[in-house]
DNA sequence: ACGCACGCTAAGCGCTCGCTCAGGCTGCGA
DNA sequence: TCGCAGCCTGAGCGAGCGCTTAGCGTGCGT
């Protein structure tokens, strides 16, 4: 039940892409069981079971279990970068639109808690092809920031002496909230996400 | 090879207080086999190979598989809390103890990133009484960090509006690299360490 | 010289894993 | 009305898991 208002309140319309009806179930259950234990530690039967299904229904939608990580994870990946890309497009100053990108990459990571879980921590579970179109991902989703800060410097709104290990450092910050963040806990996703926001422009030298 | 390199070089004197030898062999394996694959994922058969021990003889050392993780997270922590303690314990301002801590800190992850990875991320896979433990231990290090942004916000060094949230922040920013840090990239852990203290001051809006 | 305690191994137990397969519902076109 | 296609289940296979047990070799005290 907290699951369930979690995953709906959290994500936006979650895994609408995903058809038909029971395949989705299915792998709406199985991010949440890799969330809660890991990919490894949860079983199939566990998986089947959270959809209302028998162990072999889940054959019928997916070839393996680990093609159902890597659907979660792509599609996870693609919804982090179009969040990042739409940022970094804006039309505000280099500042507004890190700002921008940094508080709702971190409401993302905070809000979807659970996908984000899965996303950021279960890559090494993928076998060495997905993995491999996975971090293609991930370069794309640094790139995005690494523009918005080399735009800023350029500009003269930023002081970033090592724009590399700047980016790295910022999206080291936002993606750690998946570890961390409590639903239960004191903070709602957009006060983090305001936070974070502040402590990134600090980072990077803005004048604000 | 290069794993042996990677321990020997990485951690300072690895697990010495682990006697009798077999068990400290044991657990430098457990600890190899947990970062490379999760704790989940590994077996004990791999782990007695890889100390060169038959499946079997792991069991004359430990009760089961999950108390070498435990002794592992416990030690780690311990080890982690030291680090936080010597810098929040330090003699200069609280700048200086801040941005000691924060790059001490960051090569204990970069430099032992085997160890760092299994502390930091397979808290989960720990039974109830063993995680409760851990967490405690957790708590301490987090009361490490706040007290040094304290002492600085009371000196009027810092310009911190959440010292919570920007306590949360820095340990978050540090223990990520544990995520990242490549052992064969191009950052050091010294650079690394050099770099993060430096952002970590100007989130706290230290003048420098 | 000898016995015994200790550290270790070979073998394997009971169990659960990912996954398969034969068959049975159910709804829709003809 | 009936056949057939698409989903789904019950039962279970082979494999590998964590862990146990019986017994072997070695070194040390006496």
């Amino acid at each position: 039940m907290s699951t369930a208002e979690e995953t709906a309140g959290g994500e936006m319309p979650p895994w609408a892409e995903v058809t038909p009806d029971a395949a989705r179930r299915l792998l709406v259950a199985a991010v949440e069981a890799f969330a809660e234990r890991g990919y490894h530690a949860t079983t199939t039967r566990d998986i089947a079971g959270r959809a209302g299904m028998s162990p072999a229904a889940l054959y019928i939608h997916y070839k393996t279990k680990e093609e159902l990580l890597h659907r979660i994870s792509r599609i996870g990946h693609e919804k982090a970068l179009e969040i990042l890309r739409t940022a970094a497009r804006g039309e505000g100053s280099a500042t507004e639109r890190l700002a921008d990108a940094v508080s709702s990459f971190v409401r993302w990571h905070a809000g979807g808690r659970t996908t984000a879980r899965v996303v950021q921590y279960e890559l090494d579970s993928l076998g060495p092809a997905a993995r491999a179109e996975i971090i293609a991902l991930r370069r794309q989703v640094d790139a995005q920031v690494r523009g918005i800060i080399e735009d800023g410097v350029a500009s003269g709104e930023f002081d970033v002496p090592d724009v590399r290990g700047t980016t790295l450092a910022v999206l080291s910050l936002c993606i750690d909230v998946a570890r961390w963040f409590n639903v239960n806990g004191p903070r709602t996703p957009d006060e983090v996400g305001a936070l974070y926001a502040d402590l990134v422009l600090r980072m990077v030298g803005a004048v604000k």
